[in-house]
DNA sequence: GCTAACCCGACCCCGGTGGTAGGATTTAGA
DNA sequence: TCTAAATCCTACCACCGGGGTCGGGTTAGC
């Protein structure tokens, strides 16, 4: 497997988030059962998204969080590197600059480590593909966008009942 | 970390094997002492080379392992995928079957698992990279082919030192 | 028949993943 | 002003797979 959940369930909210009013904080909580996650996971999950600025929180009742920008101006490789940490295909990648990578195995040995070559290519195509991929395309996908997670908003209107 | 060690170690055992003559087997403990593996560990790691049919084996004394075919009629996503199993972004990836991929997650909801549109890309982007490098390229950006690898080489004919 | 090698299965340690628990703090509304 | 709803934060924990080790069996050249 090569993401985890973290970034499974941080991508599920990001769209839950995307399908909703932009600027109207939604509850985690609406979130977790809606999708059917664990609360207490969740705010792990959200925190890094707030922290890398991507979404941004209310506190106290009616709190919630919501998109820091519109859907379509949030690439996905921003979304998974706050989620996941710097996207290193192998261990040997765990610098984050650009240039100068020395393999942890063997630098002293006169030829290159060739293996970074092909993991260099490889973190390329994956950063490429989450380049290319926008948030507005996930909830675009995820179906009609609909307002039934919008329960703060109905707690503070408490009197209309959802059909169903 | 996306890719676990056996994937770094099966590929560098692949690059040693692919600086060596061809059809001419090489032992496992020549190639651990030259990249300081664990011999026991690679054992492991060429077993599955060997059931994926990327490399042939002779065994009994002078025995060894050499590529089934040549470097540059092998590509890369062959190797890694013998080395990990599937290439699976997620856990919803489990199957293998391209077609009818159904998300662990809440298949009977209504709406799909838009993550999927996600990790299908980022799995496309991973293997695109690996099927475009081949064994060849790497052991080529290794640097010039040596022969001290060529142990059991030298043990069978004493004589004949290369002109390092 | 000795030794070098491949082959195979069982075992084992450890760290990270995937959570849970429990609280502190902030805010809207009755 | 009190309460409930929500965000925030830290500590803790169980399990499992990664990354090996070990011991032996089998094959083949000398």
């Amino acid at each position: 497997m090569i993401f985890s959940s973290k970034a499974e369930y941080g991508v599920r909210l990001m769209i839950e988030l995307g399908r909703q009013e932009p600027d109207h904080p939604t509850s985690l909580k609406a979130i977790a059962d809606a999708e059917g996650l664990p609360l207490a996971y969740l705010e792990q999950v959200v925190a890094r998204l707030r922290r890398a600025g991507l979404v941004m929180s209310a506190r106290g009742a009616h709190g919630g969080y919501w998109l820091s920008r519109p859907a379509q101006d949030i690439a996905m490789d921003e979304v998974v590197q706050a989620l996941e940490g710097s996207i290193a295909p192998m261990e040997c990648f765990v610098h984050d600059h650009t240039e100068r990578v020395l393999c942890s195995h063997e630098p002293d040995s006169g030829r290159a480590c060739a293996t970074k070559l092909l993991w260099t290519r490889v973190q390329a195509g994956i950063i490429r593909s989450l380049q290319t991929t926008t948030l507005a395309e996930l909830v675009d996908f995820s179906g009609p966008r609909d307002t039934t997670l919008a329960v703060s908003e109905r707690a503070r209107a408490p009197v209309t009942a959802p059909a169903s």
